[in-house]
DNA sequence: GCACTACACTTCGATATCGAATCATTGGAC
DNA sequence: GTCCAATGATTCGATATCGAAGTGTAGTGC
């Protein structure tokens, strides 16, 4: 499984972490998503849409954007797939007519209360592999990750 | 940034350790992608398969299907996208007529042997604002989250 | 040698995702 | 008031991604 790659063991040991760190995130994506889509027709997008949605109040696009960490060009997608289902409306800012405000419906509302505490079941359920430390270990060492900047070109010549 | 959901303390947890794990991928993603993409023209999913191939030699699209754990109809889409951009050819298999060997041209040689090596770099780069061993324990965790399996509904009534 | 099953891959229709270009609105400079 | 730069969102064209259905080939049982 591991690369093949013929490098130093410093860059040998970073692909493989990322290797590992992407399979993993695949494969419970692999268990999470498909009842999602088969119990209640959502995808991992529009769950995350839905429930900051519950969770937050009605957000502009631009504030969606922040919270699940995807394009502008990608939310508006996403909200368009959402609203033709029915389960958010869009209503445009009347203090600042370039704004989109994003409203649960009723029925995105029901959706959102029926299916997120299966999810969460399900989630606890496969993150139980690993004990409570290890996932608060694991949760510090993503979120030092996360912290990565891109070092400018000029840090390559040292 | 973590979930306002109310639920008991480990299926905060959980929840919240996904996301972690989530973001960060999306993180690292966002900061090694561009590169590829501007400089090379490929996506992630094609550095895989053109990786693969260079390490392996040639594979089927089974084969490949493993190793970068995408479905069997995007792989095709991965590979036709590969195939128009002269960077691989499919060879149907003698033997088994229903098989597809997909092999490296020499164009797609001189990509990947172009474009690894500045990738790994990257790579070790933003994966160094951790330590060796932190890189080791992450490994660690991530493995172990791989092998989560989804557990019989039964268990769901204990 | 025929039928049937299994397998490798492709096709199809859908959603996700991005960046670049565009559109509409805002707010500031003057 | 007019121009202009900035901002929020959409559109466009591309690739990725999936599952379901379809195609063609292999191999098995009889």
């Amino acid at each position: 499984m591991p690369t093949r790659f013929k490098g130093n063991p410093t860059e040998v040991l970073a692909l493989n972490t990322l290797i590992k760190l992407s399979r993993s995130l695949s494969a419970l994506s692999a268990l999470l998503l498909p009842p999602l889509q088969k119990a209640h027709g959502i995808t991992e997008s529009q769950l995350g849409v839905l429930e900051a949605l519950q969770h937050l109040g009605p957000l502009t696009q631009g504030q969606l954007c922040q919270k699940i960490l995807r394009s502008g060009s990608n939310l508006t997608t996403v909200v368009d797939n959402l609203e033709r289902g029915g389960l958010v409306r869009r209503e445009r800012d009347t203090a600042d007519r370039r704004v989109q405000v994003v409203h649960l419906t009723p029925k995105g509302e029901a959706l959102i209360t029926a299916a997120f505490p299966s999810h969460v079941e399900r989630v606890t359920r496969v993150l139980s592999v690993l004990t409570l430390e290890e996932q608060v270990e694991l949760g510090r060492l993503c979120r030092k990750l996360g912290t990565a900047r891109a070092l400018p070109v000029s840090t390559l010549a040292h």
